[in-house]
DNA sequence: TTTTGAGTTGTTCGA
DNA sequence: GTCGAACAACTCAAA
C-alpha cells in the first residue's frame, strides 16, 4: 500500500490559519499536508516588499511558523524563483495537489497563472481560492459590463452581492508526512534591518500576526467603532482600526472583518468603518483591471503633466522638514513607525503633489518603502486620487491647506506636539503656523525659526495658485483622451 | 441613444 | 463666527 500523496499549501499574503480556504480545503483531503512560503523578491521586480514590509514579513512568518508547530505541522521556507521552488518541493515530497489563496498584483497574477499551467501539465491538481477580499473583481460589473469606476455604485453593487457567511475556523490538527522537507531558516534571510536597526519604532508601534490582528479587530469593536465616524479624522486620538498592515499580509481576512461587525450591530458608525473596507476592494478592483495603476496615470491626460525635478524638494519631505507642522509630524510619524493616519496622509500627498509639484509616483515609492501596510492596490489608486488623475479623483481645485487642515483635525495639537517635539511648548494658536507665532512665544517655547525648526520650503498661497494654474494649463491642452503631445 | 444626476475626505470669498 | 456659493467642466452609471 502507498502513501496517501500530500498536499502543499502555498502562502503567500494570507499568513494566517482562520478562514483560509486554501489551508481548509487541503486539510479537508484527510492527507498530509506541506505548508510552504517562497521568498519571491524576484518575481515582484520593483514591487518587491520594502524595508518597513520585509520587517513585518519577518515576524509574520515567525507567528505563522508558531502557530503551525502548535498544530503539528511545520512551515517549509524556500526561495524563489517561485516557479522552480514549487515544482522542486512537488517533486521531492510526491504532492499532488497544490493550493493556494490568490494575489492581484499584476506581476503575480501573471505569474501565477503559468505556475498553475506548469503544474497542472505535470498532473499535479492545482486549486486557487479568495482569501483576501469580500468579491472577486470581475465578478462585479457595471450594467454595460465594464469595470467601476466610481466608487459609490461599485460600493452599492458590491455589497448587494454580500452574504456574509461565517468565517472558517482554522483546521484544527494539520496531518504531516512522516517527514516535512527540510527548509531555510527564517533568520537567514535577513529581512530585519541590523547596521544600523532601525526597526525600535516598529517593534513599539507593532506586533504583527494572526493573534495579534484578531486581538486588534475585537478590542476595535469594543471601544473605537462606535466613536469611528467622530474621530476616525483626528490623528492625535486613537480612533482607527491600524488593521491595514494585518489585512494586508492577510492576518485577517475582510470577510473576517465584515462578519465581526456585522454580529455586533453597531449600526452607523460601523457601516463606515465597513466603507473602508469598500475602498481597499475597490482598489484591488482597480488594480486587476487596470494593470498600469502603479505606473501610469488612469487619466492619460496626466502623462504629459510637467512635474517638477526638485530632489532637495523632496528629501525635506521624506524627512518631515518642510516647515508644516501637521505635514511633518505624519511623514516622522511614518518614519518611526511604519504607519501614518490616514487623514494626514492625505494631506502630506497633497503638499507632495499640488504644493512642491512632485510627481505622486515619487510620494508613492517613499511610502512603499516605508509603510509596514504598503500596498500595491491602495497605494496606487489613493495617491493617484490624490493627484487627480485616478478614478473617483478629487477635483483639481481640492488643494489641501496644511495649517488648516493642522487647526481643524489636530485643534490642541496633540500630534503635532508628539511627533515634533521641537515645537511641543508652542502654545495652540500658533502650533499649526509657527512662522506667525508672536516673537515671544518662540523664545519660551525654545525655538528659532530656521534652526531649530525649519521655516516653510513653501509658501502656500502661492504654491496654491501655482497648482492652480499648471492643472488648468493641462485641462487646455487637449483633453482626456489625448495623444501625448510633444512639447 | 440620449439624458440626467451625481461625484469620500476642500478652500476661499463675501454676505 | 457662520453660511452658502463659486471653483470647471467632465466622466461615469443608470434610466
Amino acid at each position: 500500500m502507498t502513501k496517501p500523496a500530500p498536499t502543499i499549501v502555498w502562502f503567500r499574503r494570507d499568513l494566517r490559519l482562520t478562514d483560509n480556504p486554501a489551508l481548509s480545503a487541503a486539510a479537508a483531503r484527510g492527507r498530509p499536508v506541506i505548508p510552504v512560503f517562497v521568498l519571491d523578491d524576484d518575481d515582484a521586480g520593483a514591487w518587491a516588499p520594502g524595508g518597513a514590509s520585509r520587517w513585518w514579513l519577518h515576524h509574520s512568518l515567525d507567528a505563522l511558523a508558531k502557530s503551525l508547530q502548535a498544530r503539528g505541522s511545520r512551515l517549509v521556507l524556500r526561495r524563489g524563483p517561485v516557479a522552480e521552488a514549487i515544482e522542486h518541493l512537488v517533486a521531492e515530497t510526491g504532492a499532488d495537489a497544490v493550493y493556494w489563496n490568490r494575489r492581484y498584483e499584476p506581476w503575480a497574477t501573471k505569474r501565477d497563472e503559468a505556475i498553475k499551467s506548469g503544474l497542472q501539465q505535470r498532473g499535479s491538481e492545482v486549486r486557487s481560492f479568495n482569501a483576501a477580499l469580500l468579491q472577486e473583481p470581475w465578478n462585479v460589473r457595471t450594467g454595460a459590463g465594464g469595470p467601476y469606476k466610481v466608487f459609490t455604485p461599485f460600493w452599492k453593487a458590491l455589497r448587494a452581492q454580500i452574504d456574509v457567511d461565517t468565517p472558517r475556523p482554522a483546521p484544527e490538527r494539520l496531518p504531516t508526512a512522516a517527514g516535512l522537507p527540510a527548509g531555510d531558516h527564517l533568520d537567514d534571510w535577513a529581512l530585519t534591518p541590523s547596521r544600523p536597526d532601525w526597526a525600535s519604532g516598529l517593534r513599539a508601534a507593532w506586533v504583527p500576526g494572526e493573534a495579534a490582528a484578531l486581538q486588534r479587530l475585537d478590542g476595535f469593536l469594543d471601544d473605537s467603532v462606535r466613536h469611528y465616524a467622530g474621530q476616525r479624522d483626528i490623528p492625535g486620538v486613537p480612533g482607527t482600526s491600524r488593521l491595514s498592515p494585518h489585512l494586508h499580509f492577510g492576518e485577517i481576512g475582510p470577510r473576517q472583518v465584515w462578519h465581526a461587525a456585522a454580529i455586533r450591530q453597531e449600526g452607523g458608525d460601523a457601516d463606515k468603518f465597513l466603507s473602508e473596507l469598500g475602498w481597499r476592494e475597490f482598489s484591488y478592483h482597480l488594480l486587476f483591471h487596470f494593470p498600469d495603476l502603479p505606473e501610469r496615470p488612469l487619466r492619460s491626460e496626466f502623462q504629459d503633466f510637467d512635474w517638477a525635478d526638485d530632489p532637495q524638494g523632496l528629501a525635506a519631505w521624506q524627512r518631515g522638514r518642510t516647515g508644516y507642522p501637521i505635514v511633518d509630524a505624519g511623514l516622522r510619524e511614518l518614519w518611526e513607525t511604519g504607519w501614518m493616519h490616514n487623514r494626514v496622509r492625505m494631506v502630506v500627498a497633497s503638499f507632495l503633489i499640488k504644493d512642491l509639484l512632485l510627481p505622486w509616483q515619487a510620494g508613492a515609492a517613499w511610502f512603499w518603502d516605508t509603510l509596514v501596510d504598503a500596498d500595491l492596490a491602495s497605494n496606487s489608486a489613493s495617491w493617484q486620487w490624490v493627484a487627480g488623475c485616478g478614478a473617483d479623483a478629487a477635483p483639481f481645485f481640492r488643494v489641501f491647506n496644511p495649517s488648516l487642515q493642522g487647526t481643524r483635525f489636530d485643534p490642541d495639537g496633540a500630534y503635532v506636539r508628539r511627533w515634533v517635539p521641537e515645537l511641543a511648548r508652542l502654545p495652540d494658536t500658533a502650533i499649526h503656523t509657527p512662522w506667525r507665532a508672536r516673537p515671544l512665544d518662540l523664545v519660551d517655547a525654545g525655538i528659532r525659526l530656521g534652526r531649530d525648526y525649519p521655516e516653510p520650503m513653501v509658501d502656500h498661497g502661492m504654491a496654491r495658485e501655482r497648482a492652480l494654474s499648471t492643472f488648468k494649463a493641462l485641462r487646455g491642452r487637449g483633453g482626456p483622451h489625448a495623444v501625448t503631445s510633444t512639447p
